[in-house]
DNA sequence: CTTGACCTTCCAGTTGCTGGAAGCCTTAAA
DNA sequence: TTTAAGGCTTCCAGCAACTGGAAGGTCAAG
């Protein structure tokens, strides 16, 4: 598989998958003309990458969720608590994301004129997921 | 209010508030000192901003959420159409969290000894949002 | 055997911050 | 009243994570 049918698999740009080679995220065989041949696994990764960093999650991040699942060396403690940490920040995410959803459907379902939106959703605008 | 509390308040750096002033996301006042205060609404954009950031939403993605909320010249159903397009991609961030935090609560269930996760978890890693 | 769609490397530019220097403002203690 | 700490200012440099473009090699189709 080349990275023009990787890109497509995984659905990040070739400028992309090269960087994240560059920075030893995958590293994908090479065959003999030296084009970049990606297996399965490498795909799995690229798949993985392009949802985590669109998530919010940084490059470093993704790094340590990919090495839960491949880090044999680890204290399994370690692993568990890393990965509780990480459902952790998920759940604030999804906490957030799902504040942000309720103000845009408000919003979509309520302003539907040429007048200002009803103050509430303005209000709303910060959120509550502090409260 | 001064930057140090609108930092605190709206979970900020200093330095990323007056880069969001630079990119005209906010313009603050000034007191006669000058010294950037920042009112209520204020505050509000830039937690609204650490939030949406988080969740990875461009800068420029920002931009246009805020404008949803106060552009009075746009055409309602403009308005409308953008919050719905905005609403489906968080539609798609949400699931995709969830089966990234599936996949973490799996492996902090399942894998507690010194032994490799289990294969289904490792098969699951690139998520299963396409199908 | 050439045209066009791929692929390669290299290098420069962009986005979105982030850190540090140099200096002014403010509060609180000596 | 001076002075030290901490917060504020601007400016400029650097980093993270891409992104675009040039120059050129590879390959399948016509």
């Amino acid at each position: 598989m080349n990275i023009g049918q990787a890109s497509k698999a995984s659905q990040l740009p070739t400028k992309t998958i090269r960087y994240y080679e560059e920075i030893k995220l995958i590293s994908p065989m090479r065959a003999e003309n030296g084009y970049r041949t990606y297996c399965e696994t490498d795909i799995h990764r690229l798949r993985f990458l392009q949802r985590a960093r669109g998530l919010g999650f940084s490059i470093d991040e993704c790094r340590l969720l990919l090495s839960l699942y491949e880090d044999e060396k680890r204290a399994s403690s370690d692993v568990k608590q890393l990965a509780l940490d990480k459902i952790g920040e998920i759940d604030r995410k999804l906490s957030e994301l799902e504040s942000l959803k309720a103000t845009l459907t408000a919003l979509a379902r309520d302003c539907h004129g040429d007048d200002k939106p009803a103050c509430p959703i303005i209000d709303d605008l910060a959120g509550r997921t502090n409260h």
